[in-house]
DNA sequence: GTCTATAAAAAGATAGAC
DNA sequence: GTCTATCTTTTTATAGAC
């Protein structure tokens, strides 16, 4: 039922994330899924709950990285189609929709990278500049909808991060 | 009218922005609202063509600016609560909230600066570098809503400026 | 646990008075 | 032009059968 309500944020946005349309496509009635999730708020706070346990391995695999944590965090910063990607887009759909939770949760988000990527750029600017890359890459495919992603891929991609990583080292 | 469908979009998110909120925000009944605005596409057009216009102003700043238009770009790439700004965060507020319009909207606003900052860029890497680090501040300043805004001010920002201008100077 | 039926509120839109 | 009153549809939520 996560999934289904996810996938409808992601991919029509806010308004078309409604009770009846996730349980639609979760395969079960209106009543059952308020059967687990007792209320809009409840399945949104679902939804924030599996993105944070999504950060905390994210948090994990970017302090361990081998090529680095800066390259892997902006690598994993373009949409992937993985859970977590997915996640972040969803919830900043609700935090868009006006969520104060959502908001706040995305904030959390936030913090936990600029404890892991601290360590690994050169000052706070070269901070900046890498969370600020990666906020573009994500803000990008989440406008995405219909028209074509202008975001960077492949080889583009990786002239871009080598710039960053240039412009950041320590 | 607009002004206050605007306001409450940037403040409160897409669902809060509704034709009856909108009505109260701007002193008129909703009857009133209507009049004109037939409907609340109409409304969301209204938003889209304001922003239109004032993109084409800020094409022009671009262009002619004597720092530079990556300089001028970024600086203004931090919501100053300006016309523009507010108009770009209230209509990627409709685009996440499902609008295609607002999706076209904005794409097309993307490219009109991809045109205006093309020719002072070294190559398209910095071109993406000098669009996704605005993109980031945006989508940062656009997220804000309770929480303390993470973006950069002052001397902070003109560090972070500085770091992409040299970076991505031709 | 899952369903149907239904209530209660909110949102978009229309009609017609002034 | 602006208002009130009203209609329709949508959305959230409840009640109770199975």
């Amino acid at each position: 039922m996560l999934d289904a309500f996810e996938a409808i944020l992601v991919a029509d946005g806010e308004r078309a994330a409604t009770m009846d349309a996730t349980a639609r496509a979760a395969g079960v009635s209106k009543g059952g899924l308020l059967y687990h999730f007792a209320s809009k708020d409840a399945l949104e706070g679902g939804l924030i709950q599996r993105l944070a346990g999504l950060v905390d391995a994210d948090v994990e695999a970017i302090v361990s990285a081998p090529d680095g944590p800066v390259r892997y965090f902006l690598r994993s910063s373009v949409m992937a189609d993985d859970p977590l990607d997915r996640a972040i887009v969803a919830v900043s759909r609700l935090a868009q929709g006006g969520s104060d939770a959502a908001s706040r949760a995305l904030h959390e988000m936030r913090q936990r990278w600029v404890d892991a990527l601290s360590p690994h750029v050169r000052d706070t600017t070269a901070l900046d500049l890498v969370l600020l890359v990666s906020d573009g890459l994500y803000f990008n495919n989440a406008l995405g909808g219909d028209a074509a992603a202008p975001v960077p891929t492949g080889a583009a991609l990786d002239a871009l991060i080598d710039l960053v990583q240039e412009a950041s080292r320590p």
